[in-house]
DNA sequence: CTGAAAGCGCTTACAG
DNA sequence: CTGAAAGCGCTTACAG
C-alpha cells in the first residue's frame, strides 16, 4: 500500500514537533493561528489521515462493534444489520459481522473470539439451537467481561443486558383481534418455530385473543414434511377460515398448500404471516403481513450499545426497548 | 470493561522483563523451557490475549476487510456475504460490512472512509447507480490508493484489480438452449435489470443462443407498472411458451401475471428465474432457478484479497474467476 | 506559543 | 538465556 504520511513527516517538512502537528490538527487553542494554517494547508495536501490504529491505542478503544447475526438470509436480520450500519456510521463505528448460521458451537467460538478485544461492544441475537438447548454460559461470560452487550430480537433470556425486541405478542393479538372483528371464528395457526421465544410470544398473543367458543387451532412443526401435513388437515379438514402464520416457511407454505388444495385466498382463508414485503407483495395472492420494522430494530440496538459506550447509561441497570409492529393489509385478508 | 490483563503486568508479576512474556508466549527458542512454562501458565490462569489493537499498530496492518454490499436485502449479496464472513475466518480477518443501497454518493463516501486505514483491504459490488452513471473515479482512487480491492458479482468495469463473478452470460445461454432441445421456439425474457452489467450478460447469453426461426421477445423495464404491463403483453398477446427472467423481481412478477391471467405454469408457460432457493422452492408452482453459488463467490473474493495480502500476488497483474451456475429444475420447467 | 517526554500495548533487533 | 531499547503512530500533560 502507498505509504500514507504520517504526524512525523509532517512535522520533519514544516520544522515544527509532531506535538505542535497533532495540536494544530485538533485546532488546540495552544497553537499561534499562522502555525496552524500552515499545518492544516500541509496536511490537506498531502490527504493526511490520521491511523485509526494508533489513534485506538491511544484511546484504548477499537471503535468497532460487532454484530452477531444468526442467518443472514433471513432479509429480517439482513435488514436489521442494514439498520445498524446506518445507525453506526453516525457515530463513527465501523460494524464487523460474525454469522452464527443458527450454531451453537459457532456462536461460541464467535463470542471466545470477542473476548480478544477487537471490538468494543456487541449485537447479538442468538441462534436457533442456543435457544433450544438454554445453553447461555457464553452469553454471561461475554457480561462478566464487562463488555457491553445489546440482545436484539431474540431477546427472552435473563441476562444482564440492555435489549431491543419486537412487540411480536401484541402483534399476533390484535391480527387475532382483527379477524374476531371481522366476525370469524375458526382461526388457525401455523408455525415451524414454536421452539423460539419469538414464536412462543406470537402463539401466545393468538391464544390470548382466542377464547371460547374459538379454540386455538394450531399446526406445529420444525421438519416441512410434518408441517405440511399439518397445515394441509388445518385447510382441509378443520376448515379453517384464517390462519396466521409465524414466520417465512409456515406463510409461503402456507399459500402452497391452498394452491394445491384449490382452496382460495382470501375468498375461503384469509391469511397473515410473519413475511417481508418484498416477497409478500409478489406472492399470488399477495400476502397480508405483520410489518417488524426491522431498520428501527437495528438502529435502535445501536443506539443502546452507543449510549453504554459513551458512558450514558448507569452501570448496572439495562435498558429494553420494544419496538411496535404494523399490521399490512394487502389481498389475502380482503373481506 | 473489565481492564484485561496486559503483558507488562505479567511481566511485573512474574519478575521478568516485557520482551521475556512476549517471547516465552511466542514460542521463541530464545527463552529456556522453564521461564517458557512459568510465563505461559501465568498467562493462561489470567486468561490474557494480546491486544490486537497494539498487535496491528506494530504490525502496520488492521486485520479487518472492508465488504461493500449494495443491498443487503437481496438474498444473493446475503449469501455471498455469508460466504466471504465464513472464509475470513480461516485467515483471521474481520470483516467490516458497509451498505451502499444502491447509491452512488453513499458509495463514494464509504469509499473516502475506506482510505483512512480501516481496512487492509477492500471487496465490492459496485451500486446501481454507479453502473447506471458510469462513474467510477472513487474506485479508480482507491486502487491508485495502493490498497487492495477486489471486485466481485458487478464486475464489468476496467479497473485493474482481481475479480470474482458469475457466469452470467453461459446460464442464460444453456437455459434457452434447453428450452430449444425440448422444442419450443416462443421463449421470451423479462428483466428489471438491463441497465446492469450482470443483466446485460443474461441478455446477451439468451440472445446468442436465440436465432432464426426463434427471435428474441422481450420485456424489460425498471418500473414494475411498466414492466408488468410488458410482462403481460409478452404472455397475453404474443403467446411465448417459455420466458426466462432475469432477476426476482421479474421471476416473481411473471409468476404472479400468470396467475392472474389464469395462465398455467408449465403447462401453458414455462419459467426460469434468478431467484433464490428459498423463495423458489416454495411458490405456487415452484420456479426453476439459476443457482449462482453465492458463497462460493464471496469466499473466492476473500481468498484473492487474501493471496494479495499475503504478498503471493503478482503485483500489476490481476485475477479474474469466473463461478459457473447451475440450472436447477423445479415444477416450472416440466414437459 | 512550542516542544520534549511519557505512554497506549505490543514486537523484535541487539547487547550482555 | 534475559532484558533494555527502539519503534509502530498517535495524544496530551507538562515544562519552558
Amino acid at each position: 500500500m502507498k505509504s500514507k504520511i504520517t504526524l512525523k513527516e509532517l512535522a520533519k517538512l514544516l520544522n515544527v514537533s509532531i506535538s505542535t502537528v497533532s495540536k494544530a490538527l485538533h485546532d488546540s487553542p495552544e497553537i499561534s493561528p499562522k502555525t496552524a494554517e500552515r499545518v492544516k494547508e500541509l496536511a490537506n495536501l498531502h490527504n493526511y489521515k490520521p491511523n485509526p490504529v494508533a489513534v485506538n491505542l491511544k484511546k484504548s478503544k477499537t471503535g468497532t462493534i460487532g454484530v452477531v447475526i444468526p442467518n443472514i438470509s433471513n432479509s429480517f436480520f439482513a435488514k436489521v444489520l442494514s439498520g445498524m450500519e446506518a445507525e453506526a456510521q453516525e457515530h463513527n463505528l465501523q460494524v464487523i459481522t460474525y454469522i452464527s448460521n443458527e450454531s451453537l458451537d459457532r456462536e461460541k467460538q464467535i463470542c471466545d473470539l470477542l473476548t480478544s478485544g477487537f471490538v468494543d461492544g456487541i449485537l447479538i441475537a442468538v441462534s436457533e439451537e442456543t435457544q433450544r438447548k438454554k445453553d447461555y454460559d457464553h452469553l454471561f461470560a461475554l457480561v462478566d467481561y464487562d463488555i457491553p452487550v445489546v440482545m436484539y430480537d431474540r431477546i427472552n433470556i435473563d441476562l444482564p443486558a440492555d435489549k431491543v425486541g419486537v412487540d411480536d405478542e401484541q402483534s399476533f393479538f390484535e391480527a387475532a383481534k382483527y379477524f374476531q372483528v371481522k366476525g370469524l371464528n375458526k382461526i388457525g395457526l401455523a408455525t415451524a418455530i414454536h421452539h423460539l421465544g419469538v414464536g412462543q410470544l406470537r402463539i401466545k398473543g393468538y391464544g390470548k385473543a382466542l377464547k371460547e367458543p374459538n379454540l386455538p387451532i394450531m399446526a406445529a412443526a420444525t421438519k416441512p414434511t410434518e408441517l405440511r401435513k399439518k397445515i394441509k388437515s388445518l385447510i382441509t379438514e378443520d376448515k379453517i377460515e384464517a390462519i396466521m402464520c409465524t414466520d417465512f416457511e409456515s406463510t409461503i407454505m402456507t399459500t402452497r398448500i391452498a394452491y394445491e388444495e384449490k382452496i382460495k385466498i382470501p375468498e375461503d382463508l384469509k391469511v397473515i404471516g410473519y413475511i417481508g414485503k418484498e416477497v409478500s407483495e409478489f406472492l399470488t395472492p399477495s400476502v397480508s403481513y405483520i410489518e417488524q420494522h426491522p431498520n428501527e430494530v437495528g438502529a435502535n440496538t445501536v443506539k443502546l450499545l452507543n449510549k453504554r459506550l459513551e458512558g450514558k447509561a448507569v452501570s448496572g441497570e439495562f435498558e429494553e426497548k420494544i419496538i411496535s409492529t404494523s399490521l399490512m393489509h394487502l389481498e389475502s385478508t380482503k373481506f
